[in-house]
Order: C-alpha cells, then sequence, then structure tokens
RNA sequence: GGGUGAGUGGCGGAAUCGGCAGACGCGUUGGAUUUAAAAUCCAAUGGCUACAAAAUAGCCGUGCGGGUUCAAUUCCCGCCUUACCCA
C-alpha cells in the first residue's frame, strides 16, 4: 500500500526542480500566438499572505493553461521596492534600507518558488536598483522637457515634531502615525505631474476597456476623474481691479446669490488682509479652518465655520453688493476656490447663511408654488422656474443654465466650462527610500535637470536615519552638493524622492527587456507584446496605480515612444480575503490562538473555532450592525470565546485579513501541512474570485482529500492504462461508457469556457470533483475510455494543481511535461444525450418525472405525456384548460 | 446624503436569455473496515406537519412587502440590512 500514499513534499520538490531545469516559464518570443500575462507585483515586506496566494494562483493557472494550448507566454515578476517601511525598519533596527530589502526579496522569492507558481525569472525587476530607477529618473527628464513635470506650491500634511510631510494614510484622525502629533496643513514648493491635462483622454479611453475591464474599476476611475459641466463666473471685487472667478453647475441660481465665499488657501486672501482692522482674527481663523479634514469641512452635516473679510464683490448679473466671506466648506482643489453662495438652493450655503444671519434669496421654485426664504426649513435644489431672475423670470431651470451662461459669455463676464476632480500628481516625498528626483539647483542657472548621461542620480549609503526630522537626503551635505552641471558652479540636489506609484507606472514595459542598459524599453517588444493581454490584481488600486499607468502610457504615446494609449487591454481584479476577526475589550484585537471556545449549550471547550463551530452572521436590532456569532457544530448553541490570558469574552466580526486584526493565516503554515497544490486549488475553491471570499481551513480539508483521492484512484488504475491508447470514439459504446464519455467531455468543454472568460474556477473543479466521481463509479468500461477520462482529469486539473498532475501524468506514461501536451479536444458527439428526465407540473407543482427522447419538439412532447399511463393517472378524466411544454425541461398540465 | 454590488440549509457556496432551488465541498448522523484509533469506503442530511414507525403524503421555504406569469432565487415596484466607492 505504501505506493499509494501521496507524498505531496517530494512530488512537489521533484516538478518545482524538473520546471526549473528545463525552463518552463522562460520567454519564448518565437512562437505564436503571444500573451502576456501580467499580475501586481508585490512590496516585499518578506512574508506573503494570502491575497498574494489568490491573485498568484490565478494568474499561474492562466498562465499554465495558455501554455498548454501551445501559445507563447510572458509571465514576469518584480518587487514594488521603494516605500515607507524599508525606511522606518532602518530607524528601528538599525539596518540599511537596502539591506533590508534585499533580505526581504530573497525571502520572497523563495516562498513563491515554493508556491510552485511560475515565472520567468530571468526578467526579476527591482525599483529599487539603481538599473531600474536610472529609468524611473530619465522618464522624469523626459516629462519635464515636456512641460509635463513642474514644481509649485501645494498645502501638504506636516507633522511639525517630526518635521516631514506625511501622506494622507500615514495621518490617523488628525494625528501623525508615528509621534501622534497634531498634523499640520502647510505650504510647501512640491514636485508635481501634470496628469489634470490629460482628465478627458483617461476618461474618454474607458471606452476601450468596456467589457474588458471590471465594470465596477471603470466606474470608480469614472467617479475619480469627475468630469462636471457648469460654468466660470466673473464677480468684480468693489473698489478694486480683481476679479473672483467662482466655478458653479448651477449658473441658473446666479440670481439668488446672497454672498460669496472664499476656500481659506484662495490666494486673494493674502492681497486683501494688509491694513484689514480684523486681521489678526482673520489669519488664526483660516488657520484653524485650513487643519481641518476635507471631509469635515465640506460634509453637509458638519458645522459650517467661517468669517467675514470685510470687501464686497458685484454680481455682474444684477449689480447686486454681496459680502465676500472666508469659508471652510470652500476648497482650493476643487473649482477656483471661491464659490458663490446661494442659499436658497445649496444646502451647504443654507446652513452657513443660517448661522451667520445672511439673506435669502429664491430664484427657483416648483411651478405653482411660491417659496417665502424666512419659512425655509432646507434649501431646494431640485426643478423648477426661474423667478427673481431679471429677464429669465418663468423659464425652466434646465433651460435657464445654459441661456444664462450664454449670457454671461456674451456679456463678457463668463463661459461655459468643464472641471474635472480629478488632480495633477503629487509626487514629491520628503524620503530617503525612493527614486531621487534629478534636478540641480544652481543660483545663477536656476532649476537645472541632470543631464542624461549622469543617469542615475544614485542614493548615497551609509546614511543616518533619525526617528523624526527632515528627510535623510536634506541632512546629507556630501550628497546634495554637486557642480551645476551648466555653469560648474556650487550647486545643491533637489533632495525629494519620487512617489512609489511613479515606479510602478511603467514596470511593464522594463519587464521587456529588463537588462537593456541604453534605453528603457525596447520599442520594437512593446509594439509586438503590448498592451498587457491580462492584468491581475487587486481592486484596491482602482484610482490611484492604475490610472497612473494609464497616464504614464499616454503620455510615452505622445512623446513617440509606443504606439497604443491604453497599456491594459483585460483586466481581471480579485476579491479581498476575510476571515473572523477578534476584539477583546482588555487586549484589542487578538488572534485565533489566543483564545478559549466554549458552548453555552453543551459545555464543549477548545482551543480552535473551527474544532468546535462555524461562524454565522446575525442582525442584531433594527439599525445595529451585523455581528458574527459562532455557531457550535454538535449542538448548534451560542459559542462564546475568551481570551486565555485575562478570560474576557470577545467580539467576533468578519473582516479582510490583516495584521492589525490579526486574522490571516500564514501561508507557510498551510504549505507546509497541505501542500502547494491542497492549498491553489483550495482557495480557487472559496467562491467566486472577483468577490470577497471567506476563508476557511474546510475548503483544504476538502481539496485536500480531492487530490488525495485523485492520487490513489490514478495509481490504482495505472497498469491497467499503461498498455492502451485513449479512446479514440470510433467503438461502440455501453450506457455506462456513454455517460462516462460525457462527464469527460462536459469537464473539458467547461475549462476552456472558463479559461475564457470570468474564471470560474470554482465550479469547474466542482465539475471535476464529479468526473472523479463518475470514474470511480463506472466499473465496467473499457480501459481506453478510463484513459479517457483519466486524461481529461488530469490536464483540467494540471493548472490548478500542476505537481500532482505532472506526476501522476508521467505514472501513467505521459512522455513530455503535461503542460507541454495537447489536451484531448472536446468530442460533440459524446456530450449529446439521447434520452433526458422531464418534469411533469400540474398546475405548476411537480408530480411526476418522465424519460423522453432528447430534443423532443413541444407539440410531439404534449402528445407524448398525454398518452403515458402515469399522466392519465394524474388527469383523473379532467380535461386540461391549458398545457405549457418545454423541450428539455418539463409539461406543466393546468386543469 | 448619492452611486454600485450583495443578501439562498448548521457553514462556504451552486443554479439567474424565467422552467426540478440547495450542484460540489465542509460539518453532522448511521453503517462497513479496525484489537482500537486515524485514514478509507457506503448511506442519509432545508424546515414543518400527519402516521406507533417506515414507506409515503402534504405544507412552508432563496432578506421583507406587493406585482407580472402556466411557472419567479431570476423580471417589475416599494422597503430593510450590508459591503465598497463618492460626498
Amino acid at each position: 500500500m505504501e505506493e499509494l500514499y501521496y507524498d505531496f513534499k517530494q512530488i512537489e520538490a521533484k516538478w518545482q526542480k524538473k520546471w526549473d531545469e528545463s525552463n518552463l516559464f522562460e520567454w519564448n518570443k518565437d512562437k505564436k500566438p503571444n500573451m502576456y500575462c501580467l499580475v501586481m507585483f508585490p512590496y516585499p515586506s518578506g512574508a506573503l499572505h494570502m491575497g498574494h496566494v489568490l491573485n498568484y494562483t490565478i494568474s499561474d493557472s492562466v498562465v499554465r493553461y495558455h501554455l498548454s494550448q501551445g501559445k507563447s507566454v510572458l509571465s514576469p515578476m518584480g518587487w514594488d521596492a521603494f516605500g515607507l517601511p524599508a525606511e522606518n525598519a532602518a530607524i528601528k533596527a538599525k539596518t540599511p534600507p537596502q539591506e533590508y530589502t534585499k533580505k526581504n526579496i530573497k525571502k520572497m522569492r523563495e516562498q513563491i518558488k515554493r508556491a510552485g507558481w511560475g515565472y520567468d525569472w530571468s526578467r526579476e525587476v527591482a525599483t529599487c536598483s539603481p538599473e531600474y530607477y536610472k529609468w524611473t529618473q530619465w522618464l522624469f527628464l523626459q516629462f519635464f522637457k515636456n512641460g509635463l513635470a513642474y514644481k509649485k506650491m501645494a498645502p501638504v500634511n506636516w507633522c511639525p515634531n517630526d518635521k516631514t510631510v506625511l501622506a494622507n494614510e500615514q495621518v490617523h484622525d488628525g494625528n501623525c502615525e508615528r509621534c501622534g502629533t497634531p498634523v499640520e496643513q502647510k505650504d510647501l514648493r512640491q514636485w508635481f505631474y501634470a496628469m489634470s491635462q490629460y482628465s478627458q483622454r483617461l476618461l474618454d479611453g474607458h471606452k476601450k476597456l468596456e467589457g474588458r475591464w471590471p465594470e465596477k474599476v471603470l466606474k470608480m476611475q469614472k467617479e475619480w476623474i469627475g468630469r462636471s459641466e457648469g460654468a466660470k463666473l466673473d464677480f468684480k471685487l468693489e473698489n478694486s481691479e480683481e476679479t473672483v472667478s467662482v466655478f458653479t453647475t448651477r449658473p441658473d441660481t446666479v440670481y439668488g446669490v446672497t454672498f460669496m465665499s472664499l476656500a481659506p488657501e484662495h490666494p486673494l486672501i493674502e492681497k486683501l488682509l494688509p491694513g484689514n482692522p480684523k486681521e489678526e482674527e482673520i489669519r488664526a481663523a483660516v488657520k484653524k479652518m485650513r487643519n481641518q479634514s476635507a471631509i469635515e469641512r465640506s460634509s453637509e452635516e458638519s458645522e459650517k465655520e467661517g468669517i467675514f473679510t470685510g470687501h464686497y464683490l458685484i454680481n455682474p448679473f444684477n449689480q447686486d453688493r454681496v459680502q465676500l466671506w472666508i469659508a471652510n466648506y470652500a476648497l482650493m482643489d476643487y473649482g477656483t476656490g471661491a464659490v458663490m453662495a446661494v442659499p436658497a438652493h445649496d444646502q451647504r450655503d443654507f446652513l452657513f447663511a443660517k448661522k451667520y444671519g445672511l439673506p435669502i434669496k429664491v430664484v427657483i421654485q416648483p411651478e405653482g408654488e411660491t417659496f417665502v426664504a424666512q419659512n425655509m426649513t432646507k434649501a431646494y435644489i431640485q426643478d423648477g422656474i426661474q423667478v427673481n431672475s431679471a429677464h429669465f423670470n418663468g423659464m425652466p431651470n434646465t433651460k435657464a443654465m445654459n441661456a444664462i451662461t450664454q449670457y454671461a459669455k456674451d456679456q463678457g463676464f463668463g463661459d461655459f466650462t468643464v472641471k474635472y476632480r480629478l488632480k495633477d500628481w503629487l509626487l514629491s516625498r520628503q524620503r530617503y527610500w525612493g527614486a531621487p528626483i534629478p534636478i540641480i539647483y544652481c543660483e545663477k542657472c536656476g532649476m537645472v535637470p541632470v543631464p542624461e548621461k549622469d543617469l542615475p542620480v544614485l542614493l548615497p549609503e551609509n546614511v543616518e536615519f533619525l526617528p523624526g526630522g527632515e528627510s535623510p537626503l536634506e541632512r546629507c551635505k556630501s550628497w546634495k552638493s554637486v557642480p551645476c552641471p551648466v555653469c560648474g558652479n556650487p550647486a545643491e540636489r533637489e533632495s525629494d524622492t519620487m512617489d512609489t506609484f511613479v515606479d510602478s507606472s511603467w514596470y511593464f514595459l522594463r519587464y521587456l527587456s529588463p537588462k537593456e542598459e541604453n534605453r528603457a524599453f525596447d520599442p520594437d517588444l512593446a509594439k509586438e507584446w503590448l498592451p498587457v493581454h491580462l492584468y491581475i490584481g487587486g481592486s484596491e488600486h482602482s484610482n490611484m496605480h492604475l490610472i497612473y499607468a494609464r497616464f504614464f502610457t499616454m503620455v510615452l504615446k505622445d512623446l513617440g515612444y509606443l504606439e497604443f494609449d491604453e497599456p491594459f487591454q483585460n483586466l481581471f481584479c480579485q476579491g479581498m480575503v476575510c476571515r473572523a476577526a477578534y476584539w477583546c475589550p482588555e487586549h484589542l484585537w487578538v488572534s485565533e490562538k489566543e483564545l478559549d471556545f466554549q458552548c453555552e449549550k453543551c459545555g464543549t471547550v477548545v482551543g480552535t473555532q473551527t474544532d468546535i463551530s462555524t461562524e454565522k452572521i446575525e442582525i442584531q436590532g433594527a439599525k445595529a450592525k451585523k455581528v458574527t456569532v459562532i455557531v457550535c457544530k454538535s449542538c448548534n448553541g451560542k459559542v462564546h470565546a475568551y481570551h486565555r490570558e485575562c478570560g474576557k469574552e470577545v467580539k467576533a466580526e468578519m473582516a479582510k485579513m490583516s495584521k492589525t486584526k490579526k486574522n490571516g493565516v500564514s501561508p507557510d503554515e498551510l504549505f507546509e501541512r497541505y501542500g502547494a497544490d491542497t492549498l491553489r486549488v483550495g482557495i480557487l475553491r472559496l467562491g467566486q474570485l472577483d468577490q470577497e471570499l471567506v476563508y476557511s481551513d474546510n475548503a483544504l480539508v476538502g481539496e485536500h482529500k480531492f487530490l488525495q483521492k485523485i492520487y490513489r484512484t490514478v495509481m490504482q488504475l495505472k497498469e491497467r492504462l499503461s498498455s492502451v491508447s485513449r479512446f479514440d470514439g470510433k467503438k461502440e459504446t455501453t450506457r455506462e461508457e456513454k455517460d462516462l464519455r460525457r462527464k469527460a467531455h462536459q469537464c473539458l468543454q467547461a475549462a476552456h469556457d472558463a479559461f475564457a472568460k470570468d474564471f470560474p474556477f470554482n465550479t469547474l473543479i466542482a465539475r471535476l470533483h464529479e468526473l472523479l466521481r463518475d470514474l470511480n463509479k463506472a466499473e465496467s468500461v473499457s480501459p481506453e475510455i478510463q484513459k479517457e477520462a483519466v486524461d481529461a482529469l488530469l490536464f483540467i486539473l494540471s493548472p490548478f494543481a500542476p505537481h500532482l498532475s505532472e506526476e501522476l501524468w508521467e505514472q501513467i506514461g505521459g512522455k513530455n511535461f503535461i503542460h507541454f501536451s495537447p489536451w484531448p479536444s472536446v468530442d460533440q458527439e459524446a456530450l449529446k444525450l439521447d434520452e433526458i428526465e422531464i418534469v411533469i407540473q400540474i398546475n405548476g407543482k411537480i408530480k411526476s418525472r418522465l424519460m423522453v427522447a432528447a430534443d423532443m419538439e413541444s407539440g410531439q412532447l404534449q402528445e407524448y405525456c398525454l398518452k403515458n399511463e402515469k399522466v392519465l393517472e394524474l388527469l383523473a378524466g379532467k380535461t386540461p384548460k391549458k398545457i405549457v411544454a418545454v423541450p428539455n425541461k418539463l409539461v406543466n398540465i393546468i386543469l
């Protein structure tokens, strides 16, 4: 019996070595047709998580499937290796980021190889290597030369204690993530890529992606880009030459303007302040407003704050004199940073006017109604008829929008305009571990780009990392001072480095020619191999990475380096992997390992949740949130979980696996316990891959048994199959043989369909379970037909459980790798069924079943049924009022 | 507040050009095998009611309430909950 033991460790090691030695995944450029299958490369954190396992298992299955279909497949892997964790590690552990990153890459590369995911490692890239960031810098220079990279003042999150800029995600509840100091808004000169120039093209490009990218992603991008059509209207400042321009999507309400609001960041404020009697008061108010978050400031529910500037503006439409305020809900990055306030028809303006006692003027009301401003309890934002609007009175407001803007255009104080929410891309980071921005500041020559021949601008080594304080590059004087490339006088380097999203915006190009020394990528290869055929990754990158990469591609096309403007033809986004998380009132988030589970009904106590119970989501109360309740497997009683240390009961909830919630599982442990093949098949079985997946050990247990059973079944059949060849479809077959063949060919067809669209691997694997069951059940079928079924099983299994499939393929006499062997073709004849069971309904209720010839037409079917004894019995002599007969499905008799 | 998904047994999930709800897996129960256990194999498994029991029969059942239809998890209308995105 020894030989029937499925030794996954030995099998997996054996085949990983063989694939490696034969360069199975090395890119063969010559074969046709070709396919570029890209996965989002990981940040080298040093440990794989289940999100990676899902991502790479899907893509590896796709790669192996296409390899086996005779295609040339490019499947590269690399590292998104710049970024903050390495720098934090440098501060904490005194390990240089270079070393830390290198160590992590090595660790993760081993993990990836052990999982059996196949990549062409000869094309590996790491964004932190000088060979790579040289070209990130070169690309910056191309942007710079073409006016697409520029520097401007911009408000940033600033920690006054650490003296550093923080990214939005490093600010927690308005405080610095590292030291807890309240974060301030500060103006700093920062580098930008002029992405907003591409807003319309980024939007238009969606047309090419429809049906190929998830609709959800396109929708999110569309909202993020945020095109809105409206009007730009100019208001004159009283007793001054200054003009305040506003952008509004509601020009129809312009006669209802009763005051104006400037964003606290608005440049005009500085001009108005000198000599203002309330200067100090206003400055203080502005500072306070600027330190509120955008959500705090603009939400309709939150408190409106503002201060009167003492100045007035003139409404060009009716010469009304209106107060000019500074208000927290006016945002500088939206529109022009000035808001024409129409309290009668905008809820935020309404709240503001009520708070500060400003006038309210109605200009739109429903037909046949008359609003009285004082009696309004909220703004009227729906459509209606214009009133108090001079010669526009009586016009429906939807028409007036155009008419009013046209009028402003004719009179010279306004125009139609389109605004986008998408901003220019702030790429400056006051950090060490990123690509240095290749610019030199010279007192005489100004801002000078580093000459291309001097690239890369290398990061200095042996710099000092201190907790807090400014960027190590800023402090590294020996690195900062350089001669000016133009005049040779002493000058200084830019010490900002680039956002890591810049690195990842072009890595898919570098994979084509990773060792190229003279250019970023090979345009001929790009022409032949791009755009990427399939890109697989998480949908959390919808708005950042996927927009940046599209923007880069468009720019490179405009600069003549590429011939297409959409980098990724097809996109698949996998869902989040979730699992129960536990909250202890004393220890906060705790892992399952620290808990004891006890059933309140039967009293069973165990250390792990899966040993005792399953999870159930329960709704508590009418408005309370969903809570996860654990239910005892044996008695259905409610299970409570207690923290072993403090004895307190913990609460459970379903959440995305994460370090903070301590609800992750380690892929390493699972590889050890079940093997790579089991983990791969198991994770694919959890559900639809583009939706949220709930991880459970149970799926792995089931799939592990499945693989073992396949091993035993095939090994038992080995002798019997060794001397026969696959059934050729020519001999007469028995009923049992027909059934088995049909199942095998149905599975083959389902496999091709699954890889063609949407990847419904969960149901495909379920079909394989059925095939194995039927194979084992069919006792008296010929060896040729058994071989046909086993072949189908192994081929379909090979993208998902490649090690086991290769092993068994070899065991039954397969000569080449299974990945390079031709699949059995789908036999349409074998799929056909000659008899089908149909359902007999009386008044819509199922009463009986009947075997009939396949594809019997409706009338024929009806006739056949009415002759049947059982049916006649059911009719009991009554005459049917109506009969519905659906071929191959049912007959419904209405009495 | 707006937009978009989702809601199906004890659990993960199948089935939506309207046509047998619960494929497949986990768990549970019973049986076989075993000195015993594990593993393995076989069988049952949505709920309720009737019957001493079984065979069986009937009713209910895809978040809630309506509607269209011979037929609705699927289509339409109105809610509730939840997730994500946006404000």
